[in-house]
RNA sequence: CGGGGUGUAGUAUAUCGGUAGUACGUCUGCUUUGGGAGCAGAUAGGCCGAGUUCGAUUCUCGGCACCCCGACCA
């Protein structure tokens, strides 16, 4: 993409009500604007890294054959009614329209999946199987708050999944915790992300988070290190302080962002829904269903929040807007533009993504612009690579540079390799 | 929802009960061109409503919005 067709512009100045280092950077850069507290629009470059994050989890929940759907945010308040949470849930949207009618705005999505299901389940040879959707929600949060990371409205992943009995949920239930380690392994937060024990309330001892451990987190845990994973402030006390798997009890404190949890519902929406299936003797059973979600929002803000720095934003390679930030510095050389361009359109040849800074500005503010936006690598173009036939390259993340040449780079380049999942579903 | 704070050009800020200033941005021209450049000119502003006052952006009250702390929550 050429940055002079970009119709946002960056900003010096992050505005003066802004605290949270998520929102100062990604409005700086022109990656989001807000619209009103916890509510944001995505931007072209920050539609590019919420892209890239949607379509890791796509892949990864393909892999573990989930059927990918949408279903609607506009809820019929009969459904809500069904499992009591019209009245006990404090932060569900309602709304009306002029006939009277009275609406949810989805805060999330079990009361719409489980009738959705119930009209295809009828046997115990229609289940497992599981659904997911990308799907904006949206809580009345009393205090929005930390930039994208607490919004009233964010877009999650939400998977639920259906099973005969608690040890088929339970062998999925253990797929999906070793599914999301690889989907934070592949946005760049794997080492920093911790399988977290949490509260289980009614139905099962535990949940489990996924919590990225940041100064920004809102939430405490208690990491063992021995076994890469971490409890939950809410049950440490039950815990004693020791950790659940190893009996650890050198626990290390950190403050964290939930990134993702997954829940055994059991038969939670099941029950009220009467959602049950005919077993081989023909007997009703009801089915037992998982949960699983990823807020995108979130992790888009906590990696900016674990990685950015005093220049702005420092992106991981899976998730990075674009590859590529091709600068070109203007002299009075004007074969400088042309160079770049041909350069510009080899690489695009070889399907990288490049974000070319065409814009007839002078090299500081180039420069500045490009450490803000953070595109993992950036290659100067300038009159010194018309006479020494050598480029510039940069690692955003660790400020090395190097000069190489034209071959050399476009290999180079190429030789960044992206995390692909292998294991596709074998029925998908 | 309880407590606190803040609302002035596109952005960041200053001043003031009587003509609202600066920087960046944007526009014009010239010069510059490897870390947000220089000169000259231009552009653009008091959240909303009521009250006090000869006069309110300033003081008072109400509303709204945003931010922070707490509670709640992904």
């Amino acid at each position: 993409m050429r940055q002079r067709t970009l119709f946002t512009k960056t900003r010096k100045e992050a505005p003066s009500d802004e605290v949270a280092k998520n929102a100062k950077l990604l409005i700086r850069a022109g990656f989001v604007d807000k619209l009103q507290a916890g509510v944001y629009s995505y931007l072209p470059l920050g539609l590019r890294v919420l892209k890239k994050i949607e379509q890791i989890i796509r892949e990864e929940m393909n892999a573990v054959c989930g059927q990918e759907i949408l279903m609607p945010s506009l809820h019929p308040k009969e459904n809500w009614q069904t499992t009591g949470r019209w009245d006990t849930m404090d932060d569900l949207y309602k709304v009306s329209d002029t006939s009277g009618r009275e609406n949810a705005l989805g805060a999330t999505h079990e009361e719409i999946v489980v009738p959705l299901v119930k009209q295809f389940v009828s046997s115990y040879r229609d289940l497992p199987f599981s659904v997911y959707q990308f799907q904006n929600k949206f809580r009345m949060e009393l205090r929005a708050k930390s930039g994208i990371l607490r919004g009233r409205e964010f877009i999650m992943k939400d998977m639920y999944s259906f099973h005969k009995d608690e040890t088929d949920l339970k062998n999925f239930y253990d797929k999906m915790k070793k599914s999301y380690e690889r989907v934070f392994e592949r946005f760049g937060i794997g080492e920093k992300t911790y399988l977290t024990f949490a509260g289980g309330g009614s139905f099962s001892k535990y949940s489990h988070e996924f919590q990225t451990v940041t100064p920004a987190g809102e939430d405490t845990i208690y990491i063992c290190d021995i076994c890469h994973i971490a409890i939950n402030k809410e049950i440490i006390e039950d815990q004693n302080h020791t950790c659940p798997l190893c009996g650890n009890k050198n626990l290390r404190t950190e403050t964290a962002v939930e990134v993702g949890n997954i829940f055994e519902l059991k038969t939670k929406y099941s029950a009220p829904f009467d959602l049950s299936y005919k077993d081989e003797e023909g007997k009703d059973q009801p089915v037992i269903m998982g949960c699983y979600g990823i807020g995108l929002g979130r992790v888009f803000g906590t990696v900016v929040e674990a990685y950015g720095d005093d220049k702005g934003l420092v992106w991981p390679r899976e998730i990075a807007p674009f590859a590529v930030h091709l600068v070109e510095i203007l002299s009075a050389n004007i074969r400088v533009r042309e160079e770049t361009e041909k350069f510009y359109n080899e690489l695009i040849g070889q399907g990288i993504d490049v974000l070319w800074d065409d814009r007839d500005l002078r090299a500081g503010e180039k420069f500045a612009d490009s450490d803000l936006i953070g595109i993992p690598f950036r290659v100067v173009v300038s009159e010194k690579t018309l006479t020494e036939g050598k480029f510039e390259i940069k690692a955003r993340a660790t400020g090395e540079v190097s000069m190489v040449d034209r071959d050399e780079l476009i290999k180079f380049i190429k030789s960044v390799k992206l995390k692909v999942n292998t294991d596709a579903c074998p029925t998908l």
